[in-house]
DNA sequence: AAAAAATATAAACATATGTTATCGTTTTGA
DNA sequence: TCAAAACGATAACATATGTTTATATTTTTT
C-alpha cells in the first residue's frame, strides 16, 4: 500500500505485541471500548453477535493471515457489540489504538494507508451485501470456500449455518 | 472532517459541476467503470443490481445531501454492477474522479479525508450486515423511517419491498 | 477409560415467504 | 384529457425455512 522503509517498520514492530490464546478464549467482549486491531499469525477467529433473544450470529470468521477487530467501534471509540472468539489456539499480533495512530501520523503515507484499509475493508462488506441480496443460503454455502478455504475441516457445521443465517437443522437438509 | 479554507473550497468547486436529472433516469450503468461520485442537492437516487434471472434488487435509496456512488467499483476502477437511478427530477453535484484524486493530493489533510470518508462508509455498511443478520424482514421495515424518513411518500411500496428482500405481496401481508 | 458435552442427522409439524392470478385504483405519458 | 401502464391488495396454493423432539456419533473433559 505504501512505501516503508525498515527503520519505520522496526519502530513499527516495537509497538506491537504478539499473544497466544488459548481456543473458545474470548478476546474481544461486548459493550467494553475495542483499543487494539488484531492480526492472526495462526488459528481462527469468529466474529459472532447476540441478539435479544440470546441467540448468537456468527458474522464473520478470520483466518491466518488477516486483520480483525470490531473495526467499526474501534474507530468509533464506542462500545463493542461483536464478540471476538478463537476456535483453535490462535497467535495474534496485537495493534494498540496508539500504534494506529502512530502510524498515521508518522508513517510516510500513513493517512493513505488508512484509507486504503477503510477502502478496502468497505469493498469486502459490499460484496457481502451484495450477495446478502443476491444469492439464496444454499448458494451461499456452495461458494463458501471461496471466502473461507477449508472451513469444513476447521469450523462446526453448526457455527456455518449461523454465518449463513439459517438453522443448522437447514443447513443439514440442504447438504442432503 | 479537515479544515479548509476558503480559497482551496474555491478551487474545488470549480472542479464540480452540477446536473439536473429527469425523473427516472440512470446516471450510473452497469459494465462502465464508474468515474463520478454524485452528491444529491435535491432529489432521491435508487440503487439497484440485476441478478442473473433479470430480477432487479434494490441496495439502497440516496436522499438530499448524500453522497452517492458505486463506490467500490470507483476504488476499483471496475466495470459497475449497480445501476443508478433518479426517482424524482434531481439535482446533482458531479466530482469526477480527478476532482477526488486532486483532493487527496492538494487539499491540506485530504488524505485523512478520504479515510473518515471511507471509514464512515464501512461504519454504515457494518450496521446494515448486522441489521440483516438480526431483524427479520418485518422489523426492518418498521425501522425504514430511521434511515430513509418520509421514504414512503417518496419512492413506491413494492421499491421498499426489495430494498428489504421480499416480494411486494409479502410486504403487503405484513402491513396488513 | 468413562462420563459428559457437543455435534450432525432425521422426521413431523408449524410458520414465513414466494408464485400466480385477479381486480380495482392511481399515476403517467401521449 | 384519456388510454395505457404502474401500483397495491387479496386469495389460493407451493416452497423454503424454523421448531421440537429423538437418536446416534464424535469430541472433550474428568
Amino acid at each position: 500500500m505504501i512505501h516503508i522503509s525498515e527503520d519505520e517498520l522496526n519502530v513499527f514492530l516495537s509497538k506491537v505485541t504478539t499473544k497466544t490464546v488459548k481456543r473458545q478464549e474470548i478476546i474481544n467482549r461486548p459493550n467494553s471500548i475495542p483499543d487494539e486491531i488484531f492480526f492472526i499469525n495462526k488459528g481462527i477467529i469468529r466474529v459472532s453477535i447476540t441478539d435479544k433473544e440470546g441467540t448468537e450470529h456468527t458474522i464473520h470468521f478470520a483466518l491466518e493471515n488477516q486483520f480483525i477487530a470490531d473495526y467499526s467501534n474501534f474507530i468509533q471509540k464506542s462500545p463493542s457489540i461483536y464478540s471476538l472468539q478463537t476456535l483453535e489456539e490462535t497467535e495474534v499480533v496485537v495493534i494498540p489504538r496508539s500504534t494506529i495512530e502512530w502510524g498515521y501520523k508518522n508513517l510516510n503515507g500513513g493517512q493513505k494507508m488508512g484509507r486504503l484499509i477503510a477502502e478496502y475493508y468497505f469493498i469486502y462488506q459490499d460484496d457481502r451485501i451484495k450477495n446478502l441480496y443476491l444469492r439464496t443460503p444454499k448458494e451461499r454455502y456452495e461458494n463458501i470456500t471461496n471466502v473461507f478455504p477449508n472451513i469444513h475441516n476447521r469450523v462446526p457445521q453448526h457455527m456455518i449455518a449461523s454465518y449463513l443465517g439459517i438453522t443448522p437443522i437447514h443447513l443439514s437438509r440442504i447438504k442432503k
